[in-house]
DNA sequence: CTTCAACTGGTAGTTACTACCATTTGACTT
DNA sequence: AAGTCAAATGGTAGTAACTACCAGTTGAAG
């Protein structure tokens, strides 16, 4: 979905799976939207992507999956990676960010932002996705401590790498309350703040 | 199992369904240390603590509540509430936390550890509990929206909250890999260093 | 001690998910 | 072009966490 990685280049094999996978994607938030996530089961949305229920959990470990399945959580790993090594932790970050949500599509934006929205309000998908986060930051921690030369299990590192996962989940939830403002500038701007305090 | 709200006073009834509510979940508990979280079936805590599947589900709503039904965070926020409103929100905050955790007893604090430690182990209840840290931090931002007197969409105070949840979640984990460091100050250093910034 | 509400146990059903087997289908060799 | 093999699919049977419901029991109160 945000990832075209080849181009026209693959397989009928590997054109079919890709097929058969974003028709069951596609599918199943089209059924979330109509009729909301628990209320939809993986037999309707197999059957609506014409595969059989063993097929759909061949490509998706679980209904949550179909939701938070993301794309970007490997770039953004990326991108800090590839930072020089003379940045603030959170300066890396942050330039991490916009390197790679600024080349999305308003496409990719828009399917993101649906579900952002659905991982936000259904409980289940919430709790999964924070999850998630927790994993990628926990990535990023690691990064951090190659860049900064400190030890992976500073305390003071770990602390960052905690309210830089909390200001980040806290833009996403302002995000889907106020749709119209930019995703890039809130992040962005959540993380000017953590780096320079919070004394009020 | 934390706060003992009504001494001996409480009719046979009240004292029958105590003693059922501690005998499920420390049976469960039991299980979980021995065998695991997923390898214990409901069906099993059920027998072991001697009532029906049903009535487990009565005490409890869900598998994962037996270990996370937390009594603490409402005491938490009602500490909050409770400082004088001229205090930074953070400020606020590390009293509050240092208020509730100090009054623990030993044996408090080792049920909590062992809790913590397994749900921040198993995935499934590591997304719980990430999902009720969230809901917890949500009240707080209301109370501090009240206490600074800003708007509760305010985007600086849910930055400032998300941080705040971050920096806790993250000292927990660093809990659970140090017991021998001191929950109250890890969390207080973490919020310290949150107070003032992350400049490198 | 009778009446009533609260609590319990048991039964039947749904749904996500797992393990497994038989069949089909695309990829590659000769 | 045919044949072989691995990958992908569909279907079946089973498990476990729930939910809804109903019938029986037990503590509370007059």
């Amino acid at each position: 979905m945000a990832a075209e990685s080849q181009r026209a280049k693959a397989s009928l094999r590997e054109r079919k799976k890709a097929k058969t996978r974003t028709a069951i994607q596609h599918e199943a938030l089209r059924l979330f939207r109509l009729h909301g996530y628990e209320a939809t089961t993986v037999e309707e949305i197999a059957d609506k992507a014409e595969v059989s229920p063993s097929t759909f959990f061949r490509y998706f470990p679980s209904k949550e999956d179909v939701v938070l399945s993301d794309d970007y959580d490997p770039l953004i790993t990326e991108a800090v990676r590839a930072q020089p090594s003379e940045l603030s932790p959170i300066r890396a970050i942050r330039n991490a960010l916009f390197e790679v949500f600024s080349q999305l599509s308003q496409d990719d934006l828009e399917d993101m932002f649906e579900r952002t929205q659905l991982a936000l309000s259904v409980p289940e998908l919430r709790a999964a996705i924070l999850d998630q986060f927790a994993r990628t930051i926990r990535q990023i921690t690691d990064l951090l401590a190659e860049h900064t030369g400190s030890a992976n299990d500073d305390f003071a590192l770990h602390t960052l790498a905690g309210a830089v996962m909390g200001v980040m989940i806290s833009a996403q939830f302002h995000w889907v309350e106020h749709p119209e403002q930019n995703l890039i500038s809130l992040l962005d701007n959540a993380l000017e703040q953590l780096e320079f305090g919070f004394q009020y």
